[in-house]
RNA sequence: GGGAGCAUAGCUCAGCUGGGAGAGCAUCUGCCUUACAAGCAGAGGGUCACAGGUUCGAGCCCUGUUGUUCCCACCA
């Protein structure tokens, strides 16, 4: 590559030479080196409908930083990609695009439907995958997987064949979530709830026996004609004389019985509560309790339930398979065909017409709605296959528990055991096309059910070929639950599931704990008897610079690609990356982009000047012998950095490891150490040719440790500068030695800078240009320290010369009084004998205020005796200090007479 | 109703196991000091939401209050 860089960095001239440079070396492909350690990270499959969104930015650029920072470490690290099928919304997505053309799905038939499908994952499955490697992702392309492969489809019927088996799975006619416009059941985790205005209608029903009326209210007086009883609480003295009695239900002038439930709650409302078992899932299971009937009046689709429907039951009864379960439908006669919100109408005008409104009540109230299409969610009974949820959660519960895999930050840790303990059953049969179709054949001629992980023709019962397969397919997240060793091979014992697996770290949002990880927990332990991985690291939500959440319908969304295109991904990845701590949503903004690109740039052009100075000259990768002050400093800096930065990243402190980096980066690196360098630079010869080495050692490390949060830029300079190896991504990680700590040059260094920042300071203050130098004379007692810093002091505080003694008799100079010295610029005309002596006496002032407050301490005998002995010894050394400081400054002051 | 997070400089946020508060952006001053004006040097700005408590010592730990955001559950 080409020695001479442009002046300011170009990403787009940069980033996708070094991804085609980095698949070219195959780096990204984990060996399955059996000696290595393995490190595995499994990502989170984006959807194949879904575009890149900040979301997957923040997510993925985590999971990049932890896998580039451990293959670096040495780690046999695979990243193992792949996307989601995701199978209600990629349906959903498709039947739409199919409107447009006028087509629906009964129009091509199933077959029809998933050659459709399948064209529609060809051709935006890839998408999303291409824009991941926009990103920077180190992903092991060659594993990547689909949920819908044939590895993963096996999985599937072999953990729903197992699960059969063990009775953990189950069908049958349960209260589960129904979204009318999808068609299908969902699951609890599927529904959100928003808030809506809605009424609480108070009814008026009849009490056969007594004549008298009864009120109970309802939000939904469309579910009144599947009413099969009313409910009061057995101890409650107001209906005491109706027990055992009856109520005429309204409009259908039916009679239904009087329940004694602990479900109706005497302290709301009227305590009368009407009981709906097929349209409430609490009435629901009040019904289950009284052996109450089930009936059914919605379709499936929304509508009010009639003679069509009510004779397909009638005919399943006489044919003697309905289920004991199967809820009857009731034909709803005029109010049949009419959709559930026009039959509310319709009900209650006759209602009203009747008598049997008391009152109405406005009421605001949370109402389930669908999490794909945000149509309001019917609670209905229908029959659907189950996943037990009580005996697999609690392994799951136990596992955490134990510690077998954490959560960071630990406090999801409770989120997920709310979950996993107050989790129902699960309901995975959903009436899509898109997905894994259920492996169970129904016989038509003995009836006989027959689970099998391979397809049937015939029943293995009765040997009939009249048997047809289960239309329904599972919820998507079924097979997302075994992502993290389906992907591996499993259930074959692979050399990739023996190696990989369990995995180390999932990276996610806190969002998905439920639908996921909680899932991906309890069936691991299930199937492979092993925790999915050791450690979850949770992070927040990206929202916009307002703090509001990014969504399409408010248009606020920021695209990822167009942020790459602007400023580049590696100005990206910082972004993300700084200031983000584990589970804490972030904002993102234009600023905060742009002062990464910043960096970006300060990092660039610190390689310019390096390269500009080593010319064709060869430098050694290693360092010099003869060392100079700071390079001792620098290297002694940049090797506790190597330290720090590691412990940072083992805790998934990214954020603090990155602004460590940047730190060092900016002020230590570029602000100081360059500058100093440029001394030796200037002069030529040996000395030039350490500081050239020097610098080279130290921005190798500096490359190698910002490698795994900006990528491209990393590679580019390291390519760039003398290195030892074929790609800064798979060079060693930089590992703290002992040998190059140099404590003494630190503090030697530091009281140096101490007095440049002092000088710089006062100049400032008083308004002296850069341009006018002046000699300074330093009285100190480190006169080796000094006499060798004279020179800093010239480069960077604008010193013509400096002189150092052990004490000065000057008159007429601006006094700078540091912890180590007493500094005397002689600058005549400035200086204002009185002004300096006001300002000594208000710093005089200022360091005797904190040396009270340590005396004050250092006096106080539960401090001596109580705190730790390092931390006593430490403030007696500060108010020697202090003590030294204002010595120093009294007698400065005295000078000035 | 249950649970959790957040409240620190004008703005956005760090602050790891308790030892007298930091960054970025913004503001002000002075600099084109031959790597970088996407820069350099300096400055101002904070009773760390409030009230108690534990401690020699609290931004950090405990209790309560207020404001705010989110998750879960329920609403006949």
């Amino acid at each position: 590559m080409a020695k001479e860089l442009a002046k300011q960095y170009d990403p787009k001239n940069v980033e996708d030479r070094i991804y085609d440079f980095w698949l070219k070396g195959n780096y990204f492909h984990a060996k399955n080196e059996p000696d290595k350690k393995p490190y595995t990270i499994v990502i989170p499959p984006p959807n194949i409908t879904g575009q890149l969104h900040m979301g997957h930015a923040l997510d993925n650029t985590l999971q990049d930083i932890l896998i580039r920072w451990r293959r670096m470490q040495g780690y046999d690290a695979l990243w193992l990609p792949g996307t989601d099928h995701a199978s209600i919304a990629t349906e959903a997505k498709i039947v739409e695009a199919m409107a447009k053309e006028g087509i629906t799905k009964d129009d091509i038939g199933r077959e029809g439907f998933l050659v459709r499908a399948w064209d529609w994952k060809e051709k935006y499955g890839g998408r999303i995958i291409e824009q991941l490697k926009k990103m920077g992702s180190s992903c092991d392309w060659e594993r990547e997987r689909f949920t819908l492969d044939e590895g993963c489809s096996r999985a599937v019927r072999e953990v729903f064949v197992r699960l059969y088996e063990k009775d953990l799975i189950y069908r049958g006619n349960r209260m589960v979530n129904w979204c009318p416009h999808c068609i299908t059941s969902i699951s609890d985790a599927e529904v959100d709830y928003e808030e809506q205005e809605g009424n609480f209608w108070h009814l008026l029903y009849t009490v056969k026996e007594t004549g008298e009326q009864l009120e109970l209210a309802t939000t939904r007086p469309e579910t009144m004609l599947g009413d099969t009883a009313v409910a009061i609480n057995a101890e409650d003295e107001r209906y005491a004389h109706l027990h055992g009695c009856h109520v005429i239900l309204p409009l259908l002038n039916k009679e239904i019985p009087i329940v004694c439930d602990e479900h109706a709650d005497m302290t709301k409302g009227t305590g009368v509560v009407k009981i709906t078992p097929a349209h409430d899932p609490n009435d629901f299971e009040v019904g289950k309790r009284h052996n109450l009937p089930m009936v059914r009046t919605f379709t499936y689709d929304g509508y009010m339930t009639g003679a069509a429907d009510k004779a397909v039951y009638d005919e399943l009864v006489a044919s003697g398979k309905a289920a004991a379960d199967e809820p009857e439908v009731l034909d709803c006669g005029k109010y049949a065909g009419m959709s559930t919100l026009e039959a509310r109408k319709a009900i209650l005008a006759d209602l009203e017409a009747g008598g049997y409104i008391k009152y109405i009540e406005p009421l605001k109230h949370e109402v389930g709605t669908c999490y794909r299409c945000s149509t309001n969610i019917e609670p209905m009974v229908s029959k659907q296959w189950f996943v037990r949820m009580e005996p697999l959660a609690k392994p799951a519960i136990e596992a955490v528990e134990k510690g077998e895999t954490v959560f960071v930050p630990d406090r999801f840790t409770k989120n997920y055991m709310n979950w996993m303990r107050g989790t129902r059953d699960w309901c995975i049969s959903r009436q899509l096309w898109w997905g894994h179709r259920i492996p169970a054949w129904y016989c038509a001629d003995c009836g006989a059910a027959t689970v099998s992980k391979t397809d049937i023709d015939c029943c293995p019962k009765c040997s009939s070929k009249n048997i047809e397969q289960d239309p329904d397919t599972l919820d998507t997240w079924f097979s997302s639950a075994l992502w993290p060793f389906s992907t591996l091979g499993w259930p074959d014992e692979t050399p990739d599931l023996k190696h990989y697996y369990p995995t180390s770290t999932l990276v996610t949002g806190y969002d998905i704990i439920g639908f996921w990880v909680s899932r991906m927990i309890f069936s691991a332990l299930e199937y492979t008897g092993q925790v999915p991985f050791d450690t979850v690291l949770i992070h927040g939500l990206v929202r916009d610079a307002q703090g509001r959440k990014m969504s399409k319908s408010l248009g606020n969304g920021i695209d990822p690609l167009e942020v790459i295109d602007e400023y580049g991904a590696d100005a990206l990845r910082l972004t993300l990356a700084t200031g983000n701590s584990p589970g804490n949503d972030m904002r993102f903004s234009d600023d905060k982009v742009m002062a990464s690109r910043n960096f970006a740039n300060k990092l660039w052009n610190a390689s310019r000047f390096i390269l500009m100075n080593i010319g064709d000259d060869e430098i050694p990768c290693e360092l010099p012998v003869n060392l100079a002050l700071e390079d001792k400093w620098v290297i002694s800096l940049v090797n506790k950095l190597a330290k720090d930065v590691t412990d940072n990243l083992e805790k998934f402190e990214l954020g603090i490891a990155i602004a460590k980096l940047y730190d060092f980066i900016w002020d230590i690196f570029c602000d100081w150490y360059i500058e100093l360098a440029k001394i030796r630079l200037q002069k030529g010869g040996d000395e030039a040719q350490t500081a050239k080495q020097v610098l080279v050692w130290v921005m190798d490390k500096i490359l190698k440790l910002l490698h795994p949060f900006m990528p491209f830029i990393t590679e580019e300079i390291w390519q760039t500068i003398p290195h030892d190896g074929e790609s800064i991504m798979i060079s060693a990680w930089p590992e703290y030695d002992d040998s190059l700590s140099f404590a003494s040059e630190e503090a030697e260094m530091e009281r140096i800078m101490t007095a440049v920042r002092a000088i710089r300071n006062r100049r400032a203050e008083m308004n002296v240009p850069p341009s006018k130098k002046a000699k300074v004379y330093i009285a100190t007692a480190y006169k080796s320290t000094f006499e060798q810093g004279g020179i800093f002091m010239q480069k960077l505080a604008s010193t013509s010369e400096v002189e150092v003694a052990d004490e000065f008799e000057l008159d007429g100079a601006v006094n700078i009084v540091t912890q180590d010295a007493k500094i005397y610029i002689p600058m005549g005309e400035l200086v204002d004998f009185e002004a300096e002596k006001a300002r000594l006496n208000k710093e005089l002032a200022a360091v005797q205020k904190d040396l009270d407050f340590v005396n004050n301490k250092l006096s106080n005998e539960n401090f001596v005796a109580k705190a730790p002995a390092n931390v006593v010894a430490a403030q007696r050394e500060q108010a020697a200090k202090y003590t030294e400081k204002i010595a120093m400054l009294k007698e400065s002051i005295a000078k000035l007479g």
